[in-house]
DNA sequence: ATTACTTAGTTAAATGGTTGACCAATGAAG
DNA sequence: CTTCATTGGTCAACCATTTAACTAAGTAAT
């Protein structure tokens, strides 16, 4: 008894009407009686009916489907950093408000565009920059609703969020500033111009100008955004002899590794290095000592991206085109003045 | 020149050749001379042409997706330890080699099935245990490819990928037992039945049972999974009076919040609080002090569920059905004899 | 009584592919 | 010269739905 799928012609022949009414009281469509409105919906009940998706996305030509896109490292793997979490969280959880679902692609530079183009997505969430304006290209040819996230395009047409990143760098910068620092060590990921961090840094260079500290190309250190990346920076910026007094991480994760590698070093934080993080996730908040962070709200960006992309569906036209979130430093115990160091 | 989608038509039109050759081209199929072939993917490639998914989804009754469903939280809230992200990654990945796509679903306890049933889904990765039975039997009823992950059913039909949570709970508790512990706070989450919590309780259970120290159920803190709840369950463990030496919290998340209420409450670990952790995710080896805990494999964990898809896919059925990953202690700097403590 | 409008429903085309059945042409074997 | 197989390709049915166009019947207006 395999029996097959049961289709809306099966519902039709149960409730003894033609296949359209059937439809029509799915949908709520064209005229239908309460009687046979009745009828039709005992009927689904009875055969436990569900419509096809796959030949309704036909007619259709969508399929209540977006699609999350992250570039992929090294060998097919997806970013490890959990934060993502939070991000496709905050994209699924709006995206269901929407009665749409969420789909994740991780995508390689030698990778083709082919799944993308056959499924009829209804909209495309792009996180992070994409190298290849080719990949760019082939995207708007598809001519479906896209959402650039923490990609920063000059190109006002393209739907975008991002965060205030450049303010990000600076409000950092300017904390530990504040606090009498002057050799301060930019820890970041990969420089990729239109990247998120090349923007930190811009905001990192900035701050450093404005208070007169003349700003070091041999602070700035571009190692793999990961733990690990942090922890083995630690010994070249625990050495002796180079006077930094603290590190900018423009990740927390980074931060984290970053405070576990000075730890083994004997090297404390605050009392003689001050760390500032970026983003504030959780693990800012336990960390110990609690790491002072720029913090973004991570969830609302994926809300927000949902939200430019369902403007697009709907072809509503009031919405904004760029969003840009806000940053927000929030001090914890991971800086501290200079002045304490001195008395040590 | 909105130029509507290009169908295999338009193809079949360019090349001069009927669309049931094009397709035989594109799939491979059916006999095509190598000019004809030629001529075929020429046209294609002139036309930029993608075959539309819905129409070959309709044929076919597949859809190349498979679904992570993950059991809401509250209020229509996803699952917010950042863990999930490494399992969908072991999934994502996994299933790219495969040419499946992931789709992420957030099912709440009233929701519908609608979504899953009207897709034609290729598989169901479910995750964690869900309570309602009737959700277990509308899923089988759909006749679709099925893995519970972590949710412990007993029967041997279904497709299962769990831990050994009950020899996790025995080897995290045995080594605190070896370090002269006795009185020992099962730190975990909702003892549902049939769930991992549970399981990993007797493991608890077992192993104090084995070295003749009488279980005490005030000492099984059931709190909620996360950070906070770890944090606040700090001043109930490190109040004086209990004599409470050790702590066993079945999730690192919850270890971390743990030791920084400990911390806060100049409690020391591992001087004066020994802790072991679950999971070993990145957060157990950058902490301060660094967490023993008991490692599970969960991107592995995510690969297997794929694996276990696939064979029932492929109808491949000298695949086993209960898959049980292995766990393992993995001893750092949260955990210390008892003696150190009579020490000080 | 004719016309016109509603109401409730049906018919059939269309969506874009896949695939088994069929066919024509060629060559080889008997 | 038939018979048969092989090659290369076409035809048309089919998948499950939506929807525009149509019909049939009842009612209201002229």
């Amino acid at each position: 008894m395999s029996r097959s799928r049961v289709t809306i012609k099966d519902v039709a022949k149960l409730a003894e009407v033609s296949i359209a009414t059937v439809s029509n009281v799915i949908n709520g469509t064209g005229r239908v009686s309460l009687d046979t409105q009745r009828k039709v919906e005992q009927a689904i009940g009875e055969l436990d009916f569900a419509p096809s998706a796959s030949a309704r996305n036909l007619k259709d030509k969508k399929s209540s489907l977006i699609a999350v896109i992250v570039p992929l490292l090294e060998k097919g793997r997806l970013q490890d950093n959990p934060f993502y979490w939070h991000l496709v969280r905050g994209i699924e959880e709006s995206a269901r408000d929407e009665k749409l679902h969420v789909i994740l692609v991780g995508i390689g530079p030698d990778e083709s565009f082919s799944f993308i183009r056959e499924q009829h997505l209804d909209g495309l969430i792009f996180v992070g920059a994409f190298e290849d304006t080719e990949v760019v290209e082939s995207v708007l040819r598809l001519n479906v609703p896209c959402v650039f996230m923490d990609s920063l395009i000059d190109n006002s047409d393209f739907y975008q969020v991002s965060l205030d990143d450049e303010l990000g760098g600076y409000i950092g910068t300017k904390h530990l500033l504040s606090l009498g620092h002057e050799r301060i060590v930019l820890l970041t990921g990969l420089l990729k111009k239109d990247g998120v961090n090349y923007c930190r840094w811009q905001g990192y260079r900035r701050a450093l100008e404005e208070a007169g500290v003349p700003y070091r190309p041999e602070l700035v250190y571009e190692e793999p955004t990961s733990s690990l990346g942090g922890y083995r920076a630690a010994s070249r910026i625990g050495a002796k002899g180079g006077g930094v007094t603290a590190v900018f991480a423009l990740s927390d994760m980074v931060a984290i590794g970053l405070i576990k590698g000075l730890h083994d070093l004997g090297i404390q934080v605050p009392r003689d290095m001050s760390i500032v993080g970026f983003d504030d996730d959780e693990r800012a908040r336990y960390c110990i000592p609690a790491l002072t962070t720029v913090r973004q709200d991570i969830v609302q960006k994926g809300r927000t991206a949902v939200r430019l992309l369902t403007a697009q569906i709907e072809r509503d036209h009031s919405v904004e085109r760029q969003v840009t979130l806000g940053v927000e430093l929030v001090p914890r115990q991971s800086t501290a003045p200079l002045a304490a160091r001195v008395k040590d």
